[in-house]
RNA sequence: GGGGGAUUAGCUCAGUUGGCUAGAGUGCUUGCAUGGCAUGCAAGAGGUCACCGGUUCGAAUCCGGUAUUCUCCA
């Protein structure tokens, strides 16, 4: 049972929406912009997948790739953790505090205040607003490091005793109290405040101080204050940042723990009505059984970051985030089915508890309930059915195990090929007085480990800059011209399996960067100082910087360069894209509104677009979509364009807004009739839809449950896809003489041939019996009894001499058949044997066949009673009658 | 991005080292039985064994490639 400590429950009436509140209020009041969380999924930024911490959406503040709009921020902040120093997706669940989904609430100065306000602050809301006994905080400060070359931080320590008696203050280590990004980037020494929830009789046997950062789960960290003043180089070095910032986190799942006087982040109304649904539905209690509380646990944390995941556009998939997705769901699923016994699907019955929940602060998951929940469906359906077979599969193995050990090479084919966990296989193994071979198991995944990250080896350099002031903002033309001159700002060598290339950043630049689906620009760019010329082969974005992809570096890189962007291909880009928006608008008036956008690629040949749809589009849908752009493309309404429209003014005008896309306070909108399709666009787009001269729906398919896909073709590529279906249809035409019906021409001819088929069948059939009674003719009675007849004749098809065999079989006793025939210029020959002369005389049928159809020179075999053979030497069809009488 | 597996009747799947006329269950059609239904009995239709190529006298089965899909790792 959940226990409340009596000290604390005076807070027990705060609910998480308020506790929540007061702390936007808070740094409102401080002069802070509060401002929305970034989606969960992360795109243009190859370290990371998923946000993890609540600096990720200003990590360009601090690298000073971007200028910062508000020094103040402060919000909060999905973040998705399943790796990490204290948080293997493993053990969560396992404890009462760790999750992979949570919510961190932050406050930000970007070059404007630091430590002291910082400290100040903390201490004002955590005692003052929020009320927390003081008496059991407690702060650590960063004591320093050798290696780095750092002293301690005595001037946050000195910050600290204005509030805190001495004691309670501890010096840490770089483990605990530095900061950092990654292995390269932004960071800094860090000051954390942990609280401790313990009962007075606890607390009076062991200090508090003693506990901290020991993993004790009534001491806990509850909010980190990181001031950021270094940027760490790949070699290691620490560079000081050109302004100082603050960056805090503070987990607000722990911090409703603390504040609603629980002694576990699941007592919290943040997850009880998670857990009370699940026990409910298991019919079981919270609190009873160690095991059924892990699984409630592992259940709840689980389909928060799943559904979440999926409503900022992460799929389940197998590789990439989708797979970690994936991963997070098949636990969750694997939990619930081994200590609570749902053997059907029940995680997505969840998702309307969840969205209701977050109804205000992330109405991401109300809008797309219904989607989220059947993705989610499906996918534990899949799963189960995955353990389904699994569990055959293992029952089979250990049937045909001759000791009670197996081998982990079978454990591990079970898991890697078939998805079995192998928890569970040692579980169903123990269960069934088997042991599991774990060390071959941990060997055969060691190997696979190890391949696949020997070809994930890449190398990065350090950026190198070419220009002595870096102040990297980039301005994009490429919406006004596809020529202009630039310099390299910045450049870097990517080393990948025996191949390199470049990466270069230029102060301005016409190649439009990969992003909402558009594929990057390729062409050149041209030293003027020596008219080098140099290809460049694509052009992505990372984080905000657009980066030209080459496979040579100038020889002169301080010389200004032409660049110029492919046109043609970019024109065919261009066209692409507009259709697509038209496409969008066109699905949303003939399917409804329920479609939004899941995916997209514009590239120069073709596009692709994914859409939520629960149904196969049906033909008439096809062509109504299919007609409507191709109106909309006649009626060659005007591109309006319009650059830096506040968010809220687009948004008013009707502007699509896609989940899990980051928008900034300025959007751009693209616009093709205000009534007809309004979206928030970066991609480049034709000046008039009749540009795109003509759109062509070439096949619509289903990607993942709930979402269509529709690659379609516009101006001279769709020209080409119909010209050449109907040179095809023409070509039919000529077939049949210049038929005005195709169709029905087609259709009596196949009508015709499958009765003239019958007939030779029936033909061939007659054929086949006329030869048969001959070969009863020929039958002889032996002397041992035995009815012999071995001719040479001449049969239709293959399939007859079995045919026959078995009908003369079935008629004659005691028989010992052998038929020689040509079939295509190939000897065949068969032998068939009664039964009881298998039995009684030891005859047989393949050893025979096998002897005769050496004067075929071949081989052949079968079963002891009936054997067929081979050859290819038809002149030997004779002997082998001959040689047939012989064997008797 | 790198491994492994799967693809056989409308659906779910068998098919043992290459040699049954490629099967089962379910569904479908028809007939029979019961007043009707659940159902029972009988008969029947339905397969380019994913596709392309190779090895072989012979390939659903072995080998290579393609497509689709499942799965693990990064």
């Amino acid at each position: 049972m959940p226990k409340i400590n009596p000290k604390l429950k005076r807070y027990n009436t705060m609910t998480s929406k308020e506790i929540r509140r007061i702390f936007l209020d808070f740094f409102k009041e401080k002069s802070h912009q509060i401002v929305p969380s970034a989606p969960l999924v992360i795109k243009n930024d190859p370290t990371l997948m998923f946000t993890n911490a609540g600096m990720n959406q200003f990590k360009d503040f601090f690298l000073g790739n971007k200028p910062v709009t508000y020094s103040r921020i402060a919000d909060t902040q999905k973040c998705l953790r399943v790796s990490g120093k204290h948080n293997d997706l493993e053990e969560v669940g396992i404890d009462t505090y760790h999750h992979t989904f949570f919510e961190m609430l932050g406050n930000w100065s970007f070059g404007d205040y630091f430590k002291k306000e910082a400290i100040d602050w903390a201490w004002e809301l955590l005692v003052v607003r929020y009320k927390l006994d003081k008496d059991r905080l407690y702060a650590t400060v960063f004591g320093g490091d050798k290696g780095d070359n750092l002293p301690a931080d005595e001037e946050a320590f000195e910050f600290w005793k204005q509030y805190l008696p001495e004691e309670r203050i501890l010096f840490a280590d770089k483990k605990d109290n530095f900061w950092e990004m990654g292995d390269t980037g932004p960071c800094g020494p860090c000051s954390e405040i942990h609280i401790d929830l313990r009962n007075d009789a606890e607390r009076a046997k062991t200090p508090g101080r003693e506990l901290v950062n020991q993993d004790h789960p009534q001491v806990v960290e509850i909010w980190n204050l990181v001031f950021m003043q270094f940027n760490r180089k790949n070699d290691g070095s620490l560079h000081a940042l050109p302004a100082q910032h603050v960056d805090t986190g503070m987990g607000f799942e722990r911090l409703a723990m603390a504040l609603q006087g629980k002694t576990s982040n699941y007592d919290t109304d943040v997850f009880t009505p998670l857990i009370d649904f699940i026990a409910n539905a298991a019919a079981t209690n919270y609190g009873k059984d160690r095991k059924k509380d892990i699984a409630m646990r592992v259940m709840a944390d689980h389909i928060r970051a799943i559904a979440f995941a999926i409503a900022d556009g992460e799929m389940p998939s197998n590789n990439k985030g989708g797979y970690v997705i994936k991963r997070i769901l098949r636990r969750a699923v694997r939990y619930a089915y081994t200590f609570l016994d749902f053997q059907v699907p029940f995680l997505y019955k969840l998702v309307p508890i969840l969205a209701a929940q977050f109804a205000e602060t992330f109405p991401e998951l109300k809008s797309q309930e219904e989607f989220i929940t059947k993705v989610i469906k499906n996918e534990e359906d899949t799963f189960l059915r995955t353990l389904e077979n699994g569990l055959k599969r293992l029952e089979h193995e250990m049937e045909h195990l001759e000791s009670h050990e197996i081998p982990g090479k079978v454990v591990f084919e079970l898991y890697d090929t078939f998805g079995f966990p192998a928890d569970l296989t040692a579980l169903i193994a123990r269960e069934n007085h088997f042991t599991i071979d774990e060390k071959g198991f941990e060997q055969a995944m060691g190997i696979q480990k190890e391949r696949s990250r020997k070809d994930a080896i890449s190398e990065t350099d350090d950026w190198q800059f070419v220009q002595e002031d870096k102040s990297i903002n980039v301005d994009f033309l490429g919406y006004d011209t596809l020529q202009a001159s630039a310099k390299i700002v910045e450049y870097r060598k990517i080393a990948r399996k025996k191949q390199s290339f470049y990466q270069i950043v230029l102060d301005q630049t016409p190649f439009y960067a990969e992003s909402g689906g558009q594929v990057g620009d390729t062409g050149y760019i041209q030293a003027h100082s020596n008219g080098e010329k140099i290809e460049v082969i694509d052009t992505q974005k990372e984080n905000d910087l657009i980066i030209h992809i080459t496979k040579k570096l100038p020889t002169d890189i301080y010389s200004s360069f032409d660049c110029v962007v492919d046109a043609k291909r970019r024109k065919n880009i261009k066209g692409n894209h507009s259709a697509t928006h038209l496409l969008h608008a066109a699905l949303r008036h003939v399917l409804g509104t329920h479609v939004t956008q899941k995916g997209s690629l514009v590239a120069p040949n073709a596009l692709r677009f994914d859409f939520s749809h629960f149904a196969k589009m049906s033909e008439e849908e096809i062509l109504a979509v299919e007609g409507e752009v191709n109106q909309k493309i006649r009626e060659n309404i005007e591109l309006q364009e319009m650059r830096n429209v506040p968010i809220e003014q687009a948004k008013q005008m009707g502007a699509m807004a896609l989940f899990g896309e980051k928008y900034g306070d300025f959007v751009r909108v693209i616009i093709f009739d205000k009534e007809h399709s309004v979206e928030l666009c970066g991609g480049t787009h034709v000046a008039s839809t009749g540009e795109i001269g003509y759109f062509k729906i070439v096949s619509e398919a289903s990607v993942a449950s709930g979402v269509r896909r529709i690659e379609a073709l516009t101006a001279q590529a769709a020209e080409d896809y119909v010209q050449n279906e109907l040179a095809q249809i023409q070509e039919i035409k000529n077939l049949l003489k210049g038929s005005k019906q195709i169709t029905k021409d087609i259709s009596r001819i196949l009508d015709e041939k499958s009765e003239l088929q019958k007939k030779i069948e029936l033909y061939e059939n007659q054929v086949a019996q006329t030869i048969k009674k001959q070969l009863l003719e020929t039958c002889e009675k032996l002397e041992n009894g035995i009815n012999f007849i071995a001719q040479k004749v001449e049969l239709p098809t293959a399939n007859h001499i079995r045919q026959i065999a078995f009908e003369l079989e079935h008629q004659v006793d005691n028989l010992f058949l052998v038929i020689a025939t040509p079939i295509e210029g190939k000897p065949q020959i068969a032998v068939m044997l009664s039964a009881n002369l298998v039995s009684d005389k030891g005859l047989n049928a393949s050893k025979i066949v096998r002897e005769l159809a050496k004067e075929i020179k071949g081989g052949g075999g079968g079963q002891p009673f009936f054997a067929t053979a081979g050859g290819k030497d038809v002149s030997g069809l004779d002997n082998v009658i001959e040689k047939a009488k012989t064997m008797l």
